[in-house]
DNA sequence: AACTGGCTTGTAAGCGCTTACATCACGCCA
DNA sequence: TGGCGTGATGTAAGCGCTTACAAGCCAGTT
């Protein structure tokens, strides 16, 4: 059997130097028409395919770059990598992806392998993390830039949305409906900055009411969590016309929870959520939640990374949300 | 700034050679324990981190093994690659993760580019492919193995299901119940052998049970997606008392649009799924559909491919799928 | 005391590619 | 016609690591 052809053996079979060959896949204007072709055409005889972590190893630099999400089972952050990638694609870069399933430490692992696989750059999601990340990061020369929150005082830039004043936004429009006694189900707030942002936003909202905070219940990330949740709460503040949500599942478990209890949503009470995934509109009741722009986040995320690459200066960037009022929310007069 | 730090800056460090440092890296038990001792403390002082490239150009193998998937924007392939995850990392693998968007040569695109990196392995979803990609892998002596499909005498290895068996087993459950009109949402056949294959089984039920061939629209997958096929069908089958999707996503949307249009969903019409995703279970009417073992299909999978590089024998493996009947199915009597 | 076998450690040859630098062949100008 | 600039190509030195092989050391044997 035999091995996989390699360059010099491109470069015996076009009858040139591995010089040139090297060349002719990397900058073909720095070649003559003809010996471009012969190069080719030996490639193609071949089944030649370079091999990157030799490319990556003498280069020092492999047009990859990486990305270390807290997880991959849901969808809330599918289609905003999506659009990340696209773009790094099209400028023909490669993302690498890892999951940290929200463990700080498996996280640090994570971006350390990213590192040691040669990322020119990588994304995070969110500040909160082992700081030891940035320090690594930093040393190894390795740009880093956050996602899906955003702090224009961070030590990395960030390109996202304000998830304190988003929530907040959305509670205030709740709180003007009349609802005054609010429990809140919100992912673990421990190492997740986006999630205490958001029920950071919701007692804002409250205390600029003059109402006293809600009660928070925190449960792991699922629509199965999303309804127990809805159940303890239900213990707690028994009363509460609204149950605020960090994310969209959460909300969908608890309405599906409300719903089996014999609660009418949005009449008996009133549940909201966080992302606004595609699944949001499709429930019923339809549900009220805050619209993140995902594609465009992505998009401003790997052009900012790129930026970074090419040693460009680059600003945080804030994007908007907007507030999504639908069905799963009324005012509580409704419900009398 | 100083460089990052390499091999041969620990073996100074630790007053020995660059060969030491190796093997206490990667067999320790071949270093006497104060020599190890020396090593560790170097490393960790100046916070070394093997280059993974340089690694796997000299080891010529990186415990990496690649997957291709089609997308990764929504769940149905999330919990089977999950499991097949974590397999492979307590086996101290790591995964790289690729999609096509169902497009072939994106997917040929993908091999290429994980096999370039080193992937010791690849997982394939299905068997429709480009044929260049099996002889590419074959040529580059990469082992490949087909999930979320099951030939046993297909050109590599398979660990999945029967889609073809599936589906007919739900069909014939739902003839049983007295249904004989019925149409077909499926994703689009064409390069896809488990949507051809589950399309099959319903016109295999139908044809046992002689009655004519289902009408079959086609459509690319999403929700939406599945609303407007839902609607497509109506105009050319606007008697059908049941509808059979290719997918618990097409099911969802078709149920929505369903109720939107003003039927009831199962007393009007029957609607069926196939994947039983955890949504399945949370919409209204609770969807029937076929379960598929995506975790147990994921981790037999992961051992089926590390089985292959350590050069085992390897069978092709069926699992079995369930019937998992729910409130979007009834007879049509119900609906008199 | 010479020898043997078993360990630990060092030496050095690559792995396949990129790229600085050297070379070479032209064609142009004075 | 000789010198020179220009552009194409070749030469060869690594990139950071693994690993076959050699070397050295220290019992335990005879």
């Amino acid at each position: 059997m035999s091995r996989t052809p390699t360059l010099e053996d491109v470069a015996t079979a076009a009858g040139v130097s591995t010089a040139t060959v090297s060349r002719c896949l990397n900058s073909p204007d720095k070649v003559v028409e003809g010996t471009r072709r012969k190069v080719m055409e030996a490639v193609n005889a071949l089944g030649y395919a370079p091999n990157f972590n030799a490319r990556a190893l003498a280069a020092k630099r492999t047009s990859t770059i990486g990305a270390v999400i807290p997880t991959m089972e849901n969808a809330v952050f599918a289609e905003g990598i999506q659009a990340f990638q696209s773009v790094l694609q099209a400028q023909d870069f490669m993302l690498l992806i890892a999951s940290s399933g929200y463990d700080p430490d498996v996280e640090a692992e994570a971006a350390r392998t990213l590192a040691a696989r040669g990322a020119d750059g990588i994304l995070l999601i969110g500040f909160d993390r082992n700081p030891e990340v940035y320090d690594f990061l930093d040393t190894q020369g390795i740009p880093a830039l956050v996602s899906w929150a955003y702090d224009p005082t961070g030590k990395v830039p960030s390109v996202g949305f304000d998830n304190v004043a988003a929530m907040k936004s959305l509670a205030q429009h709740a709180l003007a409906l009349g609802h005054r006694r609010v429990g809140v189900i919100s992912a673990f707030q421990s190492g997740n900055d986006r999630a205490r942002g958001r029920v950071a936003g919701v007692q804002a909202a409250l205390s600029d009411a003059g109402l006293p905070p809600a009660v928070v219940v925190e449960t792991a990330y699922g629509m199965k969590e999303g309804a127990d949740a809805f159940r303890r709460l239900r213990t707690e503040v028994p009363d509460a016309t609204l149950v605020i949500c960090g994310n969209d599942v959460l909300a969908m478990g608890a309405i599906r929870q409300a719903q089996s209890l014999g609660l009418n949503v949005p009449n008996d009470i009133s549940i909201t959520g966080f992302d606004d995934l595609g699944l949001a509109q499709w429930i019923d009741p339809a549900l009220t939640t805050v619209r993140v722009p995902h594609r465009a986040m992505g998009e401003a995320a790997a052009h900012a990374l790129l930026a970074q690459l090419a040693k460009e200066p680059v600003e945080s960037r804030l994007l908007p949300t907007e507030l999504r009022i639908r069905g799963s929310l009324a005012s509580p007069a409704n419900g009398r």
